[in-house]
DNA sequence: AGTAGATAGTTGCACATGCAAATACAAAGC
DNA sequence: GCTTTGTATTTGCATGTGCAACTATCTACT
């Protein structure tokens, strides 16, 4: 087996092992968050990112790109967090084409409460994940490439 | 904002990354798949976890373990790749509760001709988020798993 | 031997997702 | 002004998935 075979074999299980991060972690906040407040990770994910706007808004578009989903899949996961009362829809005067979408008081405070399960639940499954040494340069890479990006 | 707080912070921001970068090779391996052989991610999962094992057999919790997936998703998954001839059930004569997997010659012919253009896509799609420095570090970090896996 | 409890795999059902088509609107060309 | 082209979002439909319940088999205990 030749150094370019050798190339491609690490790449391969490189990706074997982000996937099993990747599934390791959604899992574990799968678990808690369904358990805490009956959100999925995706939902959660919508939350997070409609709070970091702080009292602004976000269209479809942009909740697409945050939620790695599909823009009819990002319509029916507006359309369940707005059944909940979690957020509303708001269409924009400029182009009427475009819906923004905002956290409703509820949806915050939902936020606020489900936040720090979410948090101490990545934390958990994190340092879980450091102790399986095939993991753990991925594990430590994150906080890394956060340091590299804030630095 | 504490050092605690901060820690919050890089954690979701690494998973944030971490599930971004594992979006991005998923799509970019389903769309070659596809376009080469009608197969997604997991069955092509399956046909590399059952070539790995050179003419040997595979539980079908194993494979489940192999594809994160349940046991219920796993049966269905190997339902689809029967029925395209793919690879065969074998009954295991010293536990028939146990049901071991292997691939056909036509199973393992399809896997021969797609592992090259799957190689490439995850090849290019690393290459391409080599480019992003939120994901670099990242990727960095899987070749270095791999490295300290293989001593 | 016989029963109780665990384990391997499959099926019913509900649901989230993607693709393609449809709708509504905007922007550019003539 | 009108048409053509492009963009934002939604809906119809098919499919893949997980959970819970079920069947079949194994293991342990008596």
């Amino acid at each position: 087996m030749g150094i370019a075979d050798d190339a491609v074999e690490v790449r391969a299980q490189g990706w074997r092992t982000l996937a099993a991060l990747h599934g390791l972690i959604e899992a574990a906040l799968e678990r808690a968050l369904s358990a805490e407040a009956k959100l999925s990770v995706v939902e959660y994910t919508v939350l997070d990112a409609l709070s970091r706007q702080d009292g602004w808004h976000m269209r479809m578009q942009q909740l697409a790109r945050a939620t790695a989903l599909s823009p009819s899949a990002t319509t029916r996961l507006v359309n369940r967090l707005e059944d909940r009362g979690l957020l509303t829809r708001i269409l924009c005067a400029d182009d009427r084409r475009g819906i923004y979408t905002e956290l409703t008081a509820q949806g915050r405070g939902l936020y606020e409460k489900v936040r720090p399960v979410h948090d101490a639940a990545l934390r958990a499954v994190l340092a879980e994940a450091e102790e399986q040494p095939e993991l753990a340069p991925v594990v430590a890479a994150l906080g890394a490439g956060a340091r590299t990006t804030a630095g």
